[in-house]
DNA sequence: GTGAAGGGGCTTTTT
DNA sequence: GCCCCTTCAC
């Protein structure tokens, strides 16, 4: 639905204020230099912001040029253009609105060739920085002296987010502690060789483009002419680097004031400390901007006030944060329910039921999602939700740019691109075996640097190297093929489109011979990693459609930063299974939050960290604010770990929700607060179900714990309504209903004692009676 | 140089 | 429980 829009008075009183309450009102019609939009979990701060920025442009106070707006992810980015572009059209598309690695990505290029980057530049991921840091590790033999490429890695991404390079950091070194002497020559190598290969880690990202700007004044002066009106939402998670970045564009230029800077945020949700969000950006402020203004935003327009009295009790217990509140004006709302499995697998079951309950009483799938803690948690909802034929998507995880076969691919096309990143060049060099080794790798690393030249330059003499003919012959059509492939990137002569992303992969695929290579394999993965490199392919040409001028360049940019949450679809019609990190930002009509135990959340590895239980507590306070109508919290007193069955806890946060909030299906007998926290034995849990019962009669739940993991497989096992089955773990049934076909077909029955249950056919633990 | 078999270590969260 | 690395035979 369109809205027209009317010019609006100085008191405001157009469309765009329809709806809003007063303090929203207040935030869009500020004008002044700074302005911090304290947003509490659904407030309308999205609403917010960009009806903020269409004020801006309908009062022709800002050109779109004029408007730079930073968001968390690239989904909220085109989700905030989306919206802008509903209330004013296509002047929407001359605004920057994207992410802060994306701005800072779009600066360099253009302005690489200044400070000794080209514009090709490759964005390493954190796969491509292990890969590197491993490397340089093993040749320092770094790892005796207790240097691990993880702890390495970390430290320096800590560094980068504090604007430490490793010249500054040499400069306060203790260098008579040979660990941090050898540290910094880490460090430096690690730099030196990113900066070889012309390639920026994320953290570079942000911090060269902050560097670029102090360094070369002439440089940032156009962005800070241009950026009139700077809007940065999640304030609460930017570190230094990017609180600086920010500093540098409201800057003055001469002859022209600051920009405006708003700045919307929560400390409540705050979630990324580890990644060196630093709180005090949003706490100081105030200090930071002396003449900011602050607007509360307190009501709540997403959840019932039974979930939002959950939250505030929960967050309540940190003690050093400013007193908030939401409220809704909406009702109370069905109570939260709560479920304490016996196993993983069982907890798994009762989200599955659950979820099925939901969606036979009309709820849709994609309403509906589920939370963890850790990526591991997935393994068991995932086998009960496969065998429940609930269809379901995992965000993030193991992501699709992150399986071999496609940093393979991906490889091929940077090493096009990027012909100065050893890194890929390397990877592709016996990728398909050709019968290169690293033998010979090591002496095309070295003959490039003994002459100064990069890597895949030194592929161009391998003739000279004095290898075998086969080896030889092997590297040249490797080289040829590149130069083929780096021939069709050339950029088009004006008004020419360019030669599509997709034939370049194509041709590079086939030539290569990898696609024989996973065609001839008996692997049976194989199979399905030629089913991604197609996947891929697709991809590229849907890229294409979207961007029919779009270069190789311009494609490894958009893929390089595709974060989990941008991957969700609203139109796949699937439960959503994602971290409780990832759901930052989202919202659903139910929500599962799962492994509410200690150890888990708080996650043990937080507990003993300064500001670890708090930043933990938080976590769980995104989680429950994500839901509108209804939120599950369910735990497990036993859960698998390291292939090991472990006893756990009841999380103490769990405690903090008043009582009366929660239905049990099955309670945890907490025995107050501080029941959890105790290592291990039966302390804290109550021997059996207390099912308070307002919705149906529980059934029986002996056999839950016996729910296994063994993948099955009944082949063609021939179901008809009507047929007696019997299930390992529901006991005896008849089939009521049979849908989808082939290895998708879906039994529904009614088992004697446990209820009804959509099953998979293809892989329930079923037999035929 | 390649592939199979066995041992060690590990998991917090991610742009 | 699984992944990654090392080791060993061909």
């Amino acid at each position: 639905m369109t809205q027209l829009v009317q010019p609006m008075s100085v008191e405001g009183s157009s469309a765009l204020l329809e709806g809003l309450n007063p303090r929203q009102r207040e935030a869009v019609l500020y004008r002044g230099p700074a302005l911090l939009i304290v947003a509490g979990a659904g407030s309308g701060k999205t609403s917010v912001l960009t009806r903020r920025i269409a004020s801006l442009l309908e009062t022709r106070e800002a050109w779109p040029s004029q408007v730079l707006a930073i968001t968390f992810t690239n989904k909220a980015a085109g989700e905030m253009r989306e919206r802008v572009r509903h209330l004013v059209g296509h002047a929407a598309d001359g605004m920057w609105i994207s992410t802060f690695h994306s701005a800072c990505v779009r600066i360099l290029r253009r302005e690489a060739e200044v400070f000794g980057y080209a514009s090709g530049f490759t964005i390493y991921d954190s796969g491509d920085q292990r890969a590197l840091l491993k490397r340089i590790v093993k040749q320092y033999e770094a790892d005796v002296m207790g240097l691990s490429v993880a702890n390495v890695g970390a430290r320096i991404s800590k560094l980068k987010n504090e604007l430490i390079d490793a010249e500054s950091f040499s400069r306060d070194v203790n260098l008579a502690d040979p660990k941090e002497a050898l540290f910094l020559t880490i460090f430096r190598e690690y730099t030196r060789t990113l900066q070889a290969a012309n390639a920026f880690d994320f953290d570079d990202l942000i911090a060269q483009t902050v560097y670029l700007f102090r360094a070369f004044p002439h440089v940032a002066e156009p962005y800070r002419r241009r950026f009139r009106h700077i809007l940065v939402d999640e304030y609460q998670d930017t570190n230094h680097a990017q609180y600086a970045l920010i500093r540098e564009l409201t800057k003055p230029a001469p002859g022209v004031p600051a920009a405006s800077l708003t700045v919307v945020g929560d400390s409540d949700q705050s979630i990324y400390a580890f990644r060196g969000a630093d709180i005090r950006n949003i706490i100081e402020f105030e200090q930071d901007f002396p003449e900011a203004t602050v607007v509360l935003l307190e009501q709540n327009y997403r959840s019932t006030q039974t979930i939002l009295d959950a939250a505030n009790a929960v967050i309540a217990n940190n003690f050093d944060r400013k007193p908030k509140n939401l409220f809704t004006a909406g009702g109370a709302g069905d109570k939260i329910v709560g479920f304490t499995g016996y196993s993983g697998h069982d907890e798994a079951q009762f989200v599955a039921d659950e979820i099925e309950q939901l969606h036979r009483n009309g709820m849709e799938y994609r309403e509906i999602a589920v939370f963890y803690r850790t990526n591991a948690q997935t393994r068991a909802l995932e086998e009960i939700l496969i065998r429940s034929a609930v269809p379901y998507r995992i965000l993030g995880g193991t992501k699709f740019y992150e399986r071999a076969e496609i940093k393979d691919a991906m490889a091929y096309l940077i090493s096009v691109a990027n012909p100065a990143d050893a890194l890929a060049v390397r990877r592709i060099l016996n990728t398909p075996k050709r019968g290169i080794g690293p033998a010979t790798e090591t002496q095309l690393a070295n003959f490039a640097e003994r002459n100064g030249v990069t890597f895949r330059e030194a592929l161009r003499h391998a003739a000279e190297l004095g290898f075998g003919p086969k080896v030889t012959k092997a590297i040249t059509a490797l080289s040829d093929l590149l130069d083929e492939a780096t021939a069709m990137t050339v950029p088009p002569a004006e008004g020419n489109a360019p030669i599509p992303v997709f034939d370049v992969l194509a041709l590079l695929m086939q030539k290569s011979g990898y696609v024989d290579a996973l065609r001839a394999s008996k692997d049976p993965q194989d199979e399905a990693r030629m089913e991604n490199i197609e996947e891929l392919l697709a991809v590229t040409k849907e890229f294409q459609r979207n961007n029919p001028d779009g270069l190789l360049i311009d494609f490894l940019t958009e893929t390089a930063l595709v974060a989990a949450a941008d991957e969700l679809d609203d139109t796949s019609g699937t439960v959503s299974l994602m971290t409780l990190h990832t759901a930052k930002g989202l919202e659903f009509r139910a929500v599962f939050l799962t492994g509410i135990e200690e150890d888990l959340l708080p996650h043990r590895m937080s507990v003993n960290e300064p500001g670890g239980p708090s930043e933990e507590r938080r976590l769980f306070y995104v989680g429950i604010t994500r839901a509108r109508e209804r939120l599950y919290l369910s735990l497990a007193m036993t859960r698998n770990s390291y292939g090991e069955t472990s006893v756990s806890a009841p999380s103490r946060f769990l405690a903090e929700i008043p009582g009366e909030l929660i239905d049990w299906r099955q309670s945890p007998g907490m025995t107050g607060p501080g029941a959890g926290g105790r290592a291990a034995g039966s302390l804290g849990w109550s021997s059996g179900g207390v099912g308070a019962g307002a919705g149906q009669a529980k059934p029986k739940t002996e056999w839950t714990n016996r729910v296994t993991g063994k993948v099955r497989d009944n082949g063609d096992l021939e179901l008809a309504i009507g047929d007696r089955v019997r299930h390992d773990d529901f006991g005896e049934g008849r089939v009521q209903a049979i849908t989808g076909t082939a290895a998708k077909r879906i039994a529904e029955v009614q088992f004697d004692t446990a209820g009804r249950k959509r099953l998979l056919v293809k892989v329930a633990p079923i037999v035929k009676l």
